[in-house]
DNA sequence: GGTAAAATGTAGCCAATGCTACAACTTGAC
DNA sequence: GTCAAGTTGTAGCATTGGCTACATTTTACC
């Protein structure tokens, strides 16, 4: 059941553009710190990812560089439309791999930590695919 | 004054998941590899990554001074026993997760390539609910 | 308004994983 | 045995993301 297909490929998709895992990773807190408190620090998303405020800053930095937030020394975060856009994509794939898990019978903790991990994985062909699962497991009935 | 040693823990934290991961893809294509051409050489790692023969290198001597694989200059990698066993729970998990995905409608090709984003993600709880749901996939295009 | 605490920025270190360029070793053909 | 081609090693650089230590700015309270 190996299913080779030709190496290159397969491990393109794997491999490391971690920085933009990174970036919605990012993006995504800060949209929901908004929502939930109209204001995102530096230090919210120090606490919230277990890092230093140093290692945001300079996270912010390149997201700055890359248009997807706006940010002025000693003031809050905010997102660009870009950055919100990017923020909106990631939440909502992030929400269909968590209720995908729960669909599948995994408890609601654990769905909670994989769907962070999971989410960056998932290719548009299998979040359809999730998506469907969810919905029919709603409709829950299949008349073959 | 801030004094706060023994941070070694979560200094570290992304990174040192970073490079498990490595190491478990790495050992993974080893075995394969000496499983299937009976041998294992840096250039074939290279090629299967999509990366120069350099990074290869490096990454085999990380793995080497972690106890996971043996080998002396200009000679082909080897797999200790510790190596072996991290691979084979690693082909394991990998499997599961791309019957997983083929089980929830995936394609082959596509599920290919998401299982080696997704099992790293996996954790133990999750992979019980996959495994048995390909189970009962089977079941029930066995009995129905 | 002054000052201490909290927040943020800056400098500089480390590790992991990419790279190119070049050196050294191994192998196969002759 | 020699030599060319292929393989592997080494040097040195870049990027990302960890960290501590220290400097600066903002805020909050008296």
């Amino acid at each position: 059941m190996k299913t080779n297909l030709s190496n290159s490929d397969s491990h393109r998709r794997t491999r490391r553009d971690h920085a933009s895992e990174t970036a919605e990773d990012y993006v995504e807190a800060i949209a929901e710190l908004i929502a939930n408190r109209q204001i995102c620090r530096v230090a919210d998303l120090a606490r919230r990812f277990g890092v230093t405020h140093v290692t945001v800053t300079r996270i912010i930095a390149r997201l700055k560089s890359e248009g997807l937030v706006e940010t002025e020394p000693y003031r809050p975060i905010e997102l660009t439309e870009q950055g919100k856009r990017l923020a909106e994509k990631s939440r909502a794939r992030h929400e269909i791999v968590f209720q995908f898990l729960l669909a599948v019978g995994v408890d609601a903790k654990t769905a909670a930590i994989d769907a962070e991990g999971i989410e960056h994985h998932v290719s548009p062909a299998t979040l359809r695919q999730f998506k469907s699962f969810v919905a029919g497991a709603n409709t829950e009935n299949r008349s073959k």
